[in-house]
DNA sequence: ACCTATTTGTCCGTATGTATG
DNA sequence: CCATACATACGGACAAATAGG
């Protein structure tokens, strides 16, 4: 997997482990359908605890970018710029919308009223 | 506070901490500029771990309701901020749709299509 | 300018629970 | 039943930002 990471950056592990995980979807060395190491293997890898894996996961879960689940691991549903990406973030953005009571009808308002470039 | 969870609820504690802060906005008794408890102080106040209790905070920073900075603690964020920050959702998400070359009117039709609980 | 206390952020380790195969 | 793998929670340690004296 030769995957590394610096604990001397600034930025923290989780994040160098998510963007590392991002790049090689971006750059097509991971496919829909692959699986990921297992939190256990690659922090063993990584020589990272445990837990700072399985945080970079469930961040690219939250990014539609894996799917994660108990006894089956982490499996890549989407490339970085797929379209069940942009179907998690329609998501996240009715329910923020939701938060602050703003309706659907007004939600389709702003998408409409946003200038092409903006 | 006399706020209170409960550690045989399925439901994880940190989202319940962050579900009883929901109300609490939601009902009236905090506003925008209010600050929260310190996690130390909440922590022991539920008998949970201090981690627990930032783990909620973090959600419901996510989430764009309060605002947590180091040294500070966390505030309720100004409801004209979290509008803002769905703006700035809005823009990404149009964005994300035209690098897929995927329309305006597709992207509402996303939306409107959209199980209603999210 | 300095020091201290407070508070969140990250990381580690351990234990236990739950879903999958 | 058993092994694997993620999920949650606890606890401890240290770092970094903030606030106040």
């Amino acid at each position: 997997m030769l995957w590394r990471v610096d604990p001397r950056d600034p930025e923290p592990l989780y994040a160098q482990i998510a963007g590392v995980v991002r790049r090689a979807l971006g750059e097509g060395t991971l496919h829909p359908g692959d699986r990921l190491p297992s939190g256990k293997d690659l922090a063993k890898s990584l020589d990272v605890n445990l837990h700072t894996v399985l945080r970079a996961y469930q961040e690219l879960r939250d990014e539609g970018l894996i799917e994660l689940r108990r006894g089956r691991g982490a499996v890549v549903i989407a490339s970085g710029s797929g379209v069940s990406r942009l179907g998690a973030m329609v998501d996240e953005l009715i329910s923020q919308a939701e938060r602050l009571g703003i309706s659907r009808e007004e939600l389709v308002r702003m998408i409409n009223e946003e200038e092409a470039d903006a």
